[in-house]
DNA sequence: ACTTTTTTTGCAAACGTTTGCGGAATTGAT
DNA sequence: ATCAATTCCGCAAACGTTTGCAAAAAAAGT
């Protein structure tokens, strides 16, 4: 069975199509008896409208893009139902990319926004990100593009972000009030600029009062493997930049029968979610993704509202106290 | 700045749109020294073919519709990861939304994928679901339904499932097999379905041959709670028949200072990524998303396929074995 | 009864593609 | 030079809408 299209309810009633289009939009040039001739049967035939068409017609598809390394991540997961949530109030649909952190998907993925004319982008680079030639193309026909999270380093590009370096400014900042004598300070890869600002403020902050070890881990695995061995060298407290160094880093600690705060304290940068699953609760720097999520949608809009003000904005970090420090 | 069309190609060349297009197509009928410069063109003004236009006039969108009541779980996040990951594979789209467990924004949502004119729609019905006409409405125009998880208890559907009575079996079986006296078995909220299902299962298999607290939460907060409380009565063995009472119950047990799995054995049915978080990872019976996300698309692939067959698919489940029992 | 006004409707073009069919242009054979 | 075969290309319709404009019908004024 076909879908029903206006000709056909224009056929079936007598009418034209342009008389049965404007009854449905309730256009004051038809007379209230015909609009309700139309509706009627509309609703009996189970009329909708379709969108491609309206789209082509009208060139303006209220659509939005967005790209992301992986849905199943409890920082991204959050931002897109953030992004999804504010999508239907405002009435324009999503269509959510994986690039599995491939830059070559990642391409694709643009390309695939493209063709469907998306009227804006939300975009988190893959950590192999150089080429950013697709995604300003898009800026030169007129689509915005905010970049959340992974952002790019150059500076005429629109970005929200985690107040990276104020949350591991706060951090660094509890760690020194509870007097800490030796931390183990675990980052993620080094080349992102995630890491590098973290990494900055951090060691800023803790301005070598402290004596510290600081690792880089790739995977929540190492961080584990990391956090054992350092272990041995008897740090009183650990740090970890992000939730899947946290959940690495604990299942050391639990290896190592420690007992938290008391043999060893925790603090983390993270969404919220890890943190509260121990016992007792990892005290954490608030990155939420739900809210940045909020922040990237409001962005877009005001973009697509006129603004050509490009900018990095970020979401206020504080500090969720657990037991863990 | 504007999309480049066929139309502007075609000009710029002094060709015509239809040359262009087959150009581009690689159609037989158009000499090499033609397609060279068209392509030539196409790829120097960056050229994407308008999707609304091929899907109107084609009228064959590659688009799938999801719907599900929220991103952000950990469950729902892997199935739609591997459906989204399929949909790139075989050049479709998807279009995700998400229904905030509310029948009316389910019924948007099913509407936005009508207007969307969707291939076929992936489906987890909120809990208050009664009204299933809209679904109903749309296998009448050929889109399949692919339901999956939160199932409509009628017969003539498509379903995937996490199989219940099987995966609970086998968690009862193992705790029988590791003689075990004493059971803290935690399920979920008395009506949903699968709680009768896992639990008749449990039941059936431990048979009364084992002291069993049988409880039942609703958050993971109240799981902890339960746990905590009934840790007094010294169970040897904790079951928890969800991630999210898994969560709630370890943070009891971390904070009785038990040690798992001398003090206590663990088990749980689980998609995997809370067990594998803490130390000693924790043994449970799989109920994989991403499985399950693989699962309904080749389900939706065959029913495009041609295949009428209606039938609930169950995914196998397995024990991954950790070290808490 | 005739014009004027108002109400109601229809025509046709456009959005960017695809594709069946017919028509030039080129080539080769006679 | 003529004709047939071959190669290459363009015309036009169609997909389902929206919308400016014109036209028909009805109502109103004289």
């Amino acid at each position: 069975m076909n879908n029903t299209t206006l000709k056909k309810i224009s056929e079936l009633l007598g009418l034209s199509i342009s008389t049965v289009s404007r009854a449905l939009k309730n256009h004051p040039d038809i007379s209230e008896k015909t609009k309700q001739r139309v509706t009627e049967l509309a609703n009996a035939l189970d009329y909708e409208p379709n969108a491609n068409a309206i789209n082509l017609r009208t060139s303006k598809n209220n659509l939005f893009g967005l790209i992301v390394p992986s849905i199943s991540n409890f920082f991204y997961d959050s931002f897109i139902a953030a992004v999804e949530e504010e999508c239907r109030k405002n009435n324009y649909s999503l269509m959510i990319l994986q690039s599995g952190d491939d830059a070559t998907i990642e391409l694709e993925n643009v390309k695939l926004c493209r063709q469907n004319r998306v009227s804006g982008l939300f975009a988190c680079l893959t950590s192999q990100t150089v080429n950013l030639d697709a995604f300003l193309r898009l800026k030169a026909i007129d689509v915005p593009v905010i970049f959340f999270d992974k952002v790019p380093d150059i500076d005429d590009c629109n970005k929200v972000c985690v107040a990276d370096v104020l949350s591991a400014t706060i951090a660094a900042g509890t760690i020194l009030e509870n007097k800490k004598k030796k931390i183990l300070a675990l980052f993620g890869n080094k080349n992102l600029s995630i890491t590098k600002k973290r990494m900055g403020a951090f060691e800023k902050v803790i301005n070598k009062k402290i004596d510290t070890i600081t690792l880089h881990a790739h995977s929540s695995d190492e961080a584990e493997l990391l956090t054992f061995e350092s272990l041995k060298e008897n740090p009183d407290t650990v740090f970890c930049m992000s939730d899947e160094i946290l959940t690495g880093s604990m299942k050391a600690i639990q290896k190592a029968g420690l007992k938290i705060p008391e043999d060893i304290a925790v603090i983390a940068i993270s969404n919220g979610f890890i943190p509260k699953l121990y016992f007792p609760e990892i005290t954490y720097v608030e990155t939420s993704g739900y809210k940045l999520g909020k922040l990237a949608f409001s962005s877009m809009i005001s973009c697509l509202g006129g603004s050509t003000f490009m900018q990095e904005l970020t979401i206020e970090s504080l500090l969720v106290k657990g037991g863990s420090i």
